[in-house]
DNA sequence: TCATTAAATTGTT
DNA sequence: AACAATTTAATGA
């Protein structure tokens, strides 16, 4: 994707706006490009944006009061993020950052709202959104407790695959194993470990620079 | 188009 | 954390 049109013109809940509509939601956007290991927003910044990925990608995280990272999910191409911040006007709850150079659409809250209260399909795409993410979340707090470093990174691997929530992302994925460690709390050798396990049980194919999943059921329920 | 070089990524210690 | 091997991207003939 090279433009907040092109995000706009890949998101489900943009296709039943008119061409007027979507026009002056366009120009209410906000582009930003964040370079690699910048912070796109930080964690009790006030929230006023809603945010869509038109390229890169980005990770959702936060410090334990010990100071260790703990990762919430990672962003890539194509998604938007933030909602429940938005709609209960309250400080952003994690800190966003990016993992490679992203450039991000932010949407006004007077835009966010605007849709809101006008758009049918923007509402269920939300409550769609919203629900997948519970999903997500529940499955989290599961796999928290795994030590194991596999289990860790095939369902961090498997989030990032949820044709939900991410429709942009197909079976293959560009992401380097350092961008894997990052995601999965792991280093990135343990990361290239864990893929060659994971590839060995034909869950996915390693290649340079990205990755293949062959088995998406196989990668969610991995460990259990 | 091909060869060379630099940069990024991977695999291993 | 450091190193070597491999792949890709960029450059210029």
């Amino acid at each position: 994707m090279r433009s907040c049109a092109d995000l706009l013109r890949a998101s489900i809940w943009a296709k039943s706006l008119t061409g007027a509509e979507l026009r002056q939601v366009e120009s209410e956007m906000i582009e930003r490009v964040v370079p690699a290991g910048g912070f796109v927003s930080h964690k009790g910044e006030p929230v006023d944006h809603w945010i869509g990925v038109i390229d890169g990608l980005l990770k959702l995280s936060s410090m334990s009061s010990e100071g260790k990272a703990v990762t919430f999910a990672g962003i890539p191409g194509g998604a938007w993020f933030g909602e429940g911040s938005v709609l209960k006007s309250e400080p952003r709850r994690y800190d966003v950052v990016a993992l490679r150079e992203s450039r991000v659409a932010l949407m006004t809250r007077a835009t966010f709202t605007r849709l809101l209260d006008s758009s049918i399909p923007f509402n269920r795409f939300l409550l769609n959104q919203l629900n997948e993410r519970l999903a997500h979340f529940i499955a989290l707090v599961e796999y928290d407790r795994m030590l194991d470093p596999d289990a860790r990174v095939a369902r961090c691997l498997a989030a990032l695959f949820n044709p939900y929530l991410y429709p942009g992302v197909g079976p293959q994925l560009q992401i380097s194993q350092e961008e894997i460690g990052l995601l999965s709390g792991v280093s990135r050798q343990r990361a290239n470990q864990a893929l060659q396990v994971l590839e060995k049980k034909g869950l996915l194919r390693v290649e340079y620079g990205g990755i293949t999943v062959l088995d998406l059921e196989g990668m969610g329920r991995y460990g259990s």
